[in-house]
DNA sequence: TTAGGGTTAG
C-alpha cells in the first residue's frame, strides 16, 4: 500500500518538476517533503526540504522527527540548531523529537542546552516536553535530575510514570521502582504493557519471585498489547528467579515467538546449568525457521559450548559466522573469545584476540581471565598493561580478573598496586572486588591484609566468608577458620557447598580430624548439603594426613560414588607422609588402572620408594612415567623483591647473583650441620653417593630462592617464596633450621598450603 | 523483552 502510494507520489513529484512550478511555491514542496517523511524516504524528504525557501515549524519538526526516529541523531540535533538560528521558535513538538536524539547520543551538553531553551519558551512544564526531558536525563545517567524533574511535574500521564519507573529500574533501584509502581496506581494511572516490560527485568535481577508472580497475575487479568514482549520479559524474569519450570511453561504458551523469545529461553537453560537442553533448543529454533542469530543468542549458545567443553560445536558456529560475515560484531567476538579460553584453548583465544579489529574492556577482561584460568598469569599481567597502553580503562570485572593473576604468581607488590589502583577508581566497596582481594592477599602470604579487607567490607556475601575461611585454612590457622565459620553461623548466614570444602580443607591442614569429621556429618544432617566428590577428597586428605589410613580407606569404600583419581591421589599423598609402602603400591595400581592423569601421583609413589631406599622401584616408576609421556615439571620457586619476580629452577646458575647465592648456601650449610642437619637423601630421587645427594639437595629451587631473599631483603622482612610443586622433605627440615640460624620468618607457599617457618619450626606440624 | 568479561574450594 505504502509503496504503491510512494510510486504515485513520485509521479506527482515528477509532474511538478516538469511543470516548472515556481520553486517558491512553498505549500506544494512542503506537502511533498511531509509526504516523503511519512513514506520513510528521509533522504528524498531532505532534498525537497532543502528546496523549500520558507519553512514553517511543522516542516522542521517533521524532518527532525524523521532523523531522530531513524537513528540519525546528529542530523536531528544539527537541524534543530539550524532551525533556531533561522529564527524559527521551537514548539512543544520540537523538544521531544530533538531530546530523543540527545538521549540516543547520550549527549548531555546538547540536552541541557535544549532544556534551557525549553524553559525560555515556557514549555518545560508541558507533559510531553517534561517527559522527554526526564527520559533524556535517565538515559544520560543523571537519575537525580530526572527525579527532581519528575517531582516538579504538575501533571503526569502514564508515559511520564513509565519513564520514571523504567529509569529507576535501569539504574538498579529495585525498591524505588516498585514504590513508583504502587504510587502510580494510587494516582489513578493503570500500568500498561510498557510498565510491565520495564519492571520485570528489575524483578528478575533482585530474584523477587513473589513480586514477579503478582505481575504475572496482573497481566493475566487484563488484555495488553505487545504480547510477545511481555511474555518474553516474564519468561526471563522466571529464569532469573531460578524458576526454570515456570520459564519453560511461559515459553510453551507464547503465541508468536520472536528471536528474542527463543534467545531468552536458551539463556534460561544456560543460567540453570542445562547446557545440553540449551543447545537442543538452539537447534529446534533453527529447524522452526528462526534464522536471525542475535548476539544474545550466540552469547548463550557459546557459553553452553564452553561449559560442555564442546569445542567442535563452538568452532562450527565460529566458522559459520565467518562465512556469513556476522562475526564482526564485538559482543559475538567477545563471546567466542570467552568460549575458547573457558574450554582450555588459550591459543585459539589469543589468535582471535589478535585478529579482532575492535576490542573493548570486555575483550581485554576476557583474555586476561583466560590467561589466568589457563595457567599463564604472566601473560595476563602483560595484557593488562597493553590494555592500559591502548587507552582502555579497566572496570570492576577487569580488576577482579587481574587479582587472581597476582595471587597465582604470589606477586604481592603487583597485588598491592592493583589494590591501590582500584581504590583510586572507586571500586573498593564492591563485594566481588573485596572477595578477590581476600583471596589475593591470602595467596600472597598476607592473611593479615586479607583479614583487614574482610572486616572493612561494607557488605560480605557467602564468597567473602568462604574465601576468608580458605585463607586461614591454607595458612594452617585451622582454629581461626573454625571460629570464623561459627561466627558466620551465629550471624544467621547459610553455608553453601563450597563453605564446607573450605572448612574441611582448613581442618585437614591443621590436623583437626575430630572437628572435620563432625562438620562433614553436620553438613548433610543439619544443612541438607549432599557431599560431593570434592568434600570426600577433603575427608580422605584429613583422615590420611592425620595418620588414619585404614579409616580413610574405609571412607573411600563407603562413598556413594566411584572414587576418582583425585581421591586416590589424596590417599597416596597420605601414604607418602606416613611411609606406608604397601598401601601406596595398591593405591598406585588403582590410579594407573584409572588411566592416571598428571605426574603428581608418579612422583609420590617414586618418593615413597626412594624414602624406603628402594631405588630400583623408584627408577622403574620414573621409567613408566616417562614411557607414558608424562614429564615431571621441574621444581621452580620464585620470590618477589622490589616488585620484580625472580624465579629459580633446581641447580640453576643462570641468575646474575648465582655465585653469591651458592656461596651463601655453602656458608649456611656449615651452620646447619652444626645444628645436626644431614641431608635427607630419600628426597634426592637418585641413587647417587651421599655427598652428591647433599649437593643436589642444597641447590633445590626453594633453597636458592630463600638464599636470594636473605641476600636482598632487609633482615626484618619476612622471606616469602612460592613453589610450583610441594616442598621437598629435605628442604622442609633445612628451612626450619635456616629460620633459626638467620632469625627470620620464612614463608613458603607450595601447591598444597603455606608453611610458616620461624624459630626452627613450621606451623604445618610436618604434615603436608 | 534476550546477551559478551570477574571473586570462594579441589
Amino acid at each position: 500500500m505504502r509503496s504503491k502510494s510512494l510510486i504515485e507520489g513520485k509521479k506527482i513529484h515528477q509532474c511538478i518538476l516538469k511543470s516548472n512550478a515556481r520553486i517558491d511555491n512553498v505549500v506544494v514542496f512542503e506537502k511533498l517533503a511531509l509526504f516523503y517523511v511519512r513514506c520513510g524516504e528521509v533522504k528524498v524528504a531532505r532534498v525537497v526540504f532543502d528546496q523549500v525557501s520558507s519553512r514553517n515549524v511543522i516542516l522542521w519538526n517533521s524532518i527532525i522527527r524523521a532523523y531522530a526516529w531513524n537513528g540519525q541523531y546528529e542530523k536531528a540535533i544539527d537541524l534543530y540548531y539550524e532551525m533556531c538560528d533561522s529564527g524559527i521558535r521551537p514548539n512543544k513538538f520540537t523538544f521531544p523529537f530533538v531530546l530523543k536524539a540527545c538521549s540516543g547520543l547520550k549527549s548531555l551538553e546538547d540536552g541541557v542546552e535544549i532544556h534551557e531553551r525549553a524553559k525560555v519558551e515556557g514549555l518545560d512544564c508541558d507533559v510531553y516536553v517534561s517527559t522527554a526531558l526526564l527520559d533524556f536525563y535517565v538515559k544520560c545517567g543523571c537519575l537525580s535530575e530526572a527525579q527532581v524533574l519528575f517531582g516538579k511535574m504538575m501533571y503526569k500521564d502514564v508515559v511520564s510514570w513509565n519513564a520514571m519507573i523504567a529509569g529507576s529500574a535501569l539504574h538498579g533501584l529495585y525498591e524505588e521502582t516498585m514504590r513508583l509502581v504502587f504510587e502510580m496506581q494510587e494516582t489513578g494511572n493503570v500500568p500498561n504493557s510498557s510498565t510491565l516490560v520495564a519492571i520485570l527485568p528489575a524483578i528478575g535481577r533482585t530474584k523477587a519471585l513473589c513480586q514477579g508472580k503478582s505481575v504475572h497475575c496482573f497481566r493475566l487479568r487484563r488484555a495488553f498489547d505487545k504480547e510477545t514482549l511481555i511474555e518474553t520479559a516474564l519468561l526471563d524474569m522466571y529464569a532469573k528467579c531460578d524458576s526454570l519450570n515456570y520459564a519453560k511453561r511461559v515459553f510453551d504458551f507464547v503465541g508468536i515467538k520472536n528471536e528474542v523469545t527463543w534467545s531468552a529461553m536458551i539463556g534460561a537453560y544456560v543460567l540453570a546449568g542445562c547446557m545440553k537442553e540449551a543447545l537442543a533448543l538452539f537447534d529446534k529454533m533453527q529447524i522452526e525457521g528462526v534464522v536471525t542469530l542475535t548476539p544474545a543468542t550466540l552469547g548463550s549458545v557459546l557459553r553452553a559450548c564452553a561449559k560442555l567443553t564442546d569445542i567442535g560445536r563452538g568452532r562450527c558456529i565460529h566458522g559459520n559466522l565467518i562465512k556469513s560475515g556476522i562475526c564482526l560484531d564485538l559482543t559475538i567476538g567477545n563471546s567466542l573469545l570467552s568460549m575458547y579460553s573457558k574450554s582450555g584453548n588459550l591459543d585459539d583465544a589469543m589468535n582471535l584476540f589478535d585478529e579482532m579489529n575492535l576490542k573493548d574492556v570486555v575483550s581485554y577482561s576476557a583474555i586476561i581471565s583466560g590467561c589466568v584460568q589457563n595457567g599463564n598469569a604472566e601473560e595476563a599481567l602483560l595484557m593488562f598493561q597493553n590494555m592500559q597502553l591502548s587507552g582502555i580503562d579497566p572496570d570492576i570485572a577487569t580488576m577482579v580478573g587481574i587479582l587472581p593473576a597476582c595471587a597465582h604468581l604470589a606477586a604481592l607488590q603487583h597485588g598491592r598496586c592493583s589494590h591501590g589502583q582500584l581504590t583510586v577508581r572507586g571500586f573498593s566497596s564492591d563485594i566481588s572486588i573485596g572477595n578477590a582481594l581476600i583471596d589475593m592477599y591470602s595467596k600472597c602470604g598476607r592473611v593479615d591484609f586479607a583479614k583487614d579487607v574482610f572486616y572493612r567490607m561494607p557488605k560480605q556475601d557467602i564468597i567473602s566468608w568462604n574465601a576468608m575461611v580458605a585463607g586461614y585454612g591454607m595458612h594452617g590457622h585451622g582454629m581461626e577458620a573454625l571460629t570464623l565459620f561459627h561466627y558466620m553461623l551465629r550471624k544467621g548466614l547459610k553455608p553453601d557447598s563450597v563453605s564446607f570444602i573450605c572448612l574441611l580443607s582448613a581442618c585437614s591442614h591443621s590436623g583437626l580430624v575430630a572437628e572435620g569429621k563432625h562438620w562433614f556429618c553436620a553438613m548433610t544432617r543439619n544443612f541438607n548439603i549432599a557431599p560431593r566428590m570434592e568434600h570426600c577428597i577433603c575427608m580422605v586428605d584429613l583422615l590420611g594426613r592425620g595418620g588414619f589410613l585404614g579409616e580413610a580407606t574405609d571412607f573411600i569404600e563407603k562413598m556413594p560414588f566411584e572414587p576418582d583419581v583425585r581421591i586416590w591421589g589424596a590417599l597416596l599423598g597420605a601414604c607418602r607422609i606416613h611411609r606406608n609402602i604397601k598401601l601406596g603400591e595398591e593405591v598406585s595400581k588403582k590410579i594407573q588402572n584409572l588411566g592416571a592423569e598428571g605426574t603428581g601421583n608418579f612422583v609420590l609413589l617414586s618418593n615413597i620408594y626412594s624414602a624406603a631406599g628402594r631405588w630400583k622401584d623408584a627408577a622403574h616408576i620414573r621409567l613408566i612415567q616417562r614411557n607414558k609421556g608424562f614429564k615431571k615439571s621441574p621444581g621452580c620457586s620464585w620470590i618477589e623483591v622490589s616488585g620484580r619476580i625472580h624465579a629459580f629452577i633446581g641447580g640453576d646458575r643462570s641468575h646474575p647473583q648465582s655465585a653469591q647465592i651458592h656461596e651463601k648456601l655453602d656458608e649456611l650449610l656449615v651452620e646447619m650441620k652444626k645444628l645436626g642437619y644431614h641431608a635427607d637423601g630419600s628426597f634426592a630421587l637418585q641413587d647417587v653417593e651421599e655427598e652428591e645427594k647433599e649437593r643436589i639437595l642444597l641447590y633445590h629451587s626453594e633453597k636458592l630462592a630463600i638464599a636470594f631473599g636473605i641476600l636482598n631483603l632487609r633482615p626484618s622482612d619476612p622471606i616469602f617464596v612460592t613453589k610450583n610443586l610441594r616442598v621437598c622433605g629435605d628442604c622442609h627440615s633445612a628451612i626450619k633450621l635456616l629460620s633459626m640460624i638467620t632469625n627470620r620468618t620464612i614463608i613458603v607457599r607450595d601447591t598444597s598450603r603455606f608453611h610458616h617457618f620461624a624459630l626452627g619450626a613450621c606451623n604445618c606440624g610436618d604434615f603436608w
